[in-house]
RNA sequence: GGGAGCUUAGCUCAGUUGGUUCAGAGCGUCUGCCUUACAAGCAGAGGGUCGGGGGUUCGAAUCCCUCAGCUCCCACCA
């Protein structure tokens, strides 16, 4: 094979996909290596691939192919989330653009053309995570509404109910009118918003004095029942003990009660109670034994109870009740108001408190091992912050309301007896054979009984994900799930910690007695460069699959990388992306350079050669220790930058150009095979984050066997000892090269003129590396000297002066003035560090280490301003 | 109303247990270069009194207090 002169992902990201794809590297079963698991954050089916995404599934599959390649059967285990609300409103509207009501068909049509729908549109999502280099095994494809799946969840629902935990009856809840369904608290997102707060004249009954009541409710009177002031309110102490209030415009009688719940401060100090769309009021309602008066239909428009504005919505009932009042004289005045009110999270609408029966969880049992995992880090949250919040919110845990008004979901396994009363069974027989043993009826047929209209809420079947992926709930002794769990590494935003992070490890100790993933790295939201959220509305959220197409996959998943630590919001940026793609094309190019030299097999390995893969050699093996450091806190963002620099500047900037041999001259075999070695354990390090262009290059750069890849190769290990002092020592070399070209570039000498060096010669001379000087510099020659040369232009490293005899082209003035500033800035350094170690309080209370440094730097500083005094006088 | 976190170069961010050769990186900016691997590039350079103030310490970007600004989480104030 040859490579492309150009670099172009997109000729060659499809291949490479395919190839791994044929030869099943993605696929994992279980073996005597060490297993990494992780599960995908399954998208929801209906989804599109957006910019989180491409975050989340980046550092996913950096992680994987990580572990892969340290020789891990690693196991990324790909899914979908049935996502109920969300897919039954698309199903919904999909019919409806056919002409289709839901109402019009029977349960049996509606999921009938809902997984029409799903096998059609669904999924989507995870073919495009195909394009981003995804290495999920495809194999093990999972829905969170499968058959597996679902005979879990139902499975799991009957053991919690079994053990007392899940429960039914008539609560407060959260009612989402355009879903028509209950929704748990975590689905209602609080939202400040602007209205009006009015003043409502309630007439006192056998008066014609009126108790003003501020609410932000009007509509609501129709369900009031109560008015309540606080006892110790003077200004109420007039009324009667059983005063009653007449409620405007509905004319209904209702008592006034006494409750300290009320701010006396707060608006008049009177509350109207409205117990079934309120949830304290819905308290008040149940202390007192208030009559509870539904006046909402489930659309959110008003019922026939009380027998005015019957049909009408809610918000539209404000707005016409407000001109009611008005009308009527009861309408006391209307202040504009702000105040919270809770929308629904997936259909965006007001949310309606309303009192319905639903099926709870209770969770404080379930909560107590979830919550020390966490903070006795049995689990690691990446970063640390989110253990405040998990903690705070897993203390002060509610009941979660799992019951779901909707047919695309797990329906619940209850049903209802003919006479009253209901069983809870995993199938049809079991609940008949339920049936008759709890009646005494053994006539019941299977058609008498009633199953459960309602199904379960989407996060009842992903709390089980870790564990039902691998059929850990039906069979929880088989080999696969005691292989895999627990899971490694979650990735995932920290938007779903309550929905989903919590919920997973309660299930995972409840169902296997052990916690679902060892680290949960939170990532942060993508962001436009300008730091607002991503929003179709806004229309600045970019598609990614253009983005890949232009920059392809490698470039997109850098984009993801650079600048991204975790928890961190990413500000997107194309020129991300960009960046990205030149580093592609950096790698290429470095490749093309390396595999264009021609070989002369009797050539020896020059000096510099062998200097420059020495130093490179001590260079790498610095970085894969810092990577390894980097991987070992998930500092990810940073493990590629370091990659990034290893690869430009040192390898491609430095060592490169250190054995790039004169134009159409040949190069050592030894050299080259060294420059390949680095070469190839370049690639395996990049592989991770650049899985594409790294196969591109890894396969040409040796004979390949068919099936062979990079990614199931080695990563490289740290071995040994970094020789520190070498690496430092080189440093001065690579000084030494910068301040020639400097002084060429202030002189303005082309760089093909070699130059003369003469070097004062010292302990921080590198001697040893003359050779690279040389080279790197361009110099014809490195004369040692001992007479400073004040016609030469001078630079000194640490304290090492070296000139460039220029003729007399330089300028003495200048050069002096420069050099009184840095002489200035030194004596002042010297002058600090004197001042330390002359403090005893310094000296007696610092560790020697420091002190001993601080020794170090006087020594230092002495011999560098003694360089530089020699320079000024040479100059004189 | 509670709680958590943040504020370091023009931008996005690193700075681990306090030790001035730690004030850093990438990008951007400026100045030279089309030097046959790469202009998607090369070589150089400039840029911050680490949000303000106070304190502890021999020593503070790092610890404490305080003020200001921003962000997030939680919460039933009509």
């Amino acid at each position: 094979m040859q490579i492309a002169d150009k670099y172009a992902p997109q000729q060659i990201e499809q291949k490479w996909y395919d190839y791994w794809l044929e030869h099943k590297l993605f696929h994992s079963e279980p073996d005597a290596r060490e297993p990494y698991t992780v599960v995908i954050p399954p998208p929801n089916v209906t989804g599109m691939l957006h910019m989180g995404h491409m975050l989340n599934n980046t550092l996913q599959d950096v992680l994987v192919r990580r572990a892969r390649m340290q020789g891990k059967n690693a196991c990324w285990v790909p899914g979908m989330d049935h996502a109920s609300i969300a897919t039954e409103a698309k199903v919904v509207a999909k019919l409806k653009e056919r002409g289709i009501e839901k109402s019009s068909l029977t349960r049996e049509e509606f999921l009938r053309y809902a997984w029409e729908w799903k096998e059609q549109y669904g999924g989507m999502i995870l073919k495009q995570l195909r394009k981003l280099g995804a290495s999920c095994d495809w194999d093990r494809t999972c829905f969170t509404m499968d058959d597996i799946r679902t005979e879990g969840v139902i499975k799991v629902f009957c053991d919690l109910y079994r053990k007392g935990r899940i429960y039914r009856g008539v609560r407060m809840v959260n009612w989402d009118p355009a879903a028509k369904t209950a929704l748990s608290d975590e689905e209602v997102v609080f939202k400040e918003s602007h209205g009006k707060l009015y003043y409502l004249r309630y007439r006192v009954e056998g008066t014609d004095r009126y108790l003003v009541v501020a609410t932000t409710r009007p509509e609501t009177i129709l369900g009031d029942t109560a008015l309540c002031v606080n006892p110790e309110d003077e200004r109420y102490k007039w009324l009667a003990g059983d005063a009653r209030v007449i409620v405007p415009l509905v004319n209904r009688s209702i008592p006034v009660i006494r409750d300290t719940y009320v701010d006396i401060a707060f608006g008049t100090g009177a509350l109207k109670v409205t117990p079934a769309h309120d949830v304290n009021d819905y308290m008040l309602g149940e202390k007192y034994g208030l009559e509870m008066i539904d006046i909402f239909n489930d659309d959110g428009t008003i019922n026939d109870k009380v027998g005015l504005y019957v049909g009408m919505d809610r918000f539209e009932l404000r707005r016409v009740i407000e001109g009611d009042l008005h009308r009527a004289g009861l309408l006391e005045k209307a202040e504009d108001y702000t105040n919270n009110v809770g929308y629904s999270e997936r259909t965006g609408v007001a949310i309606e408190p309303k009192l319905s029966m639903q099926w709870f969880l209770s969770m404080k049992e379930l909560a107590e091992p979830a919550t020390r995992a966490v903070l006795e880090d049995e689990i690691r949250f990446v970063p640390e912050k989110y253990r405040n919040i998990y903690r705070h919110w897993m203390e002060n845990i509610k009941d979660w309301c799992i019951s779901r008004q909707l047919w695309w979901g797990q329906r619940i396994p209850a049903y209802y007896l003919p006479k009253g009363g209901y069983v809870v069974a995993e199938t049809a027989d079991e609940a008949l054979r339920l049936a008759r043993e709890k009646s005494g009826d053994a006539t019941l047929q299977a058609a008498d009984l009633r199953q459960d209209e309602d199904v379960l809420d989407t996060w009842f079947s992903s709390w089980l994900w870790p564990v039902s992926v691998f059929d850990g709930i039906r069979n929880p002794d088989n080999a696969e799930i005691r292989y895999y769990y627990p899971t490694n590494d979650l990735v995932t935003a920290p938007d779903i910690i309550f929905f989903w992070v919590a919920r997973m490890i309660m299930a995972g100790y409840e169902y296997r007695g052990e916690k679902p993933f060892g680290n949960v790295y939170f990532t942060g939201i993508v962001r436009d460069k300008i730091g607002r959220k991503m929003s179709k509305q806004l229309g600045n959220s970019p598609d990614p699959l253009d983005l890949i197409a232009q920059y392809g996959a490698d470039g997109m998943r850098v984009a993801m990388l650079l600048s991204s630590s975790a928890g961190n919001d990413v500000m997107f940026d194309e020129a991300l992306c960009e960046q990205g793609r030149n580093f592609g094309n950096k790698i290429w190019n470095a490749y093309r350079l390396v595999n264009g030299w021609t070989v002369d097999e009797n050539l020896p390995q020059s000096d510099n050669d062998r200097l420059a893969g020495e130093w490179f050699a001590q260079t790498l093996q610095r970085a894969v220790a810092a990577l390894d450091e980097d991987f070992r806190s998930y500092r990810i963002s940073e493990a590629f930058m370091l990659l990034y620099k290893l690869f430009w500047d040192d390898f491609s900037g430095w060592y490169l150009e250190m054995i790039k041999p004169a134009y159409g001259s040949p190069v050592d075999s030894r050299t080259i095979a060294e420059a390949k070695r680095f070469f190839d354990a370049l690639l395996r390090l990049l592989h991770p984050f650049m899985p594409f262009v790294t196969e591109e290059i890894w396969q040409d750069l040796e004979p390949r066997k068919a099936g062979e890849s990079i990614m199931v190769a080695r990563q490289p290990e740290a071995q040994g000892r970094v020789d520190e002092a070498m690496l430092a020592r080189f440093e001065l070399v690579k000084e030494a090269i910068t301040a020639v070209r400097n002084i060429r570039k202030q002189k303005n000498l082309p760089q093909r003129d070699a130059l003369v060096l003469r070097v004062v010669t010292d302990e921080n001379y590198p001697a040893e590396y003359a050779p690279v000087l040389g080279k790197m510099a361009n110099l014809s020659a490195i004369e040692p000297v001992t007479e400073k040369d004040p016609t030469a232009a001078a630079f000194i490293v640490k304290t090492t002066q070296y000139f460039i005899p220029l003729g007399d082209r330089i300028d003495r003035a200048a050069e002096a003035a420069k050099l009184g500033e840095e002489l200035t800035y030194y004596e002042g350094f010297l002058a600090s560090v004197e001042r330390k170690l002359a403090n005893e309080r310094f000296v007696q209370s610092a560790p020697e280490a420091v002190v001993a440094k601080e020794r170090a730097k006087k020594a230092d500083a002495e011999a560098k301003i003694a360089a530089i005094r020699e320079r000024l006088e040479a100059l004189k």
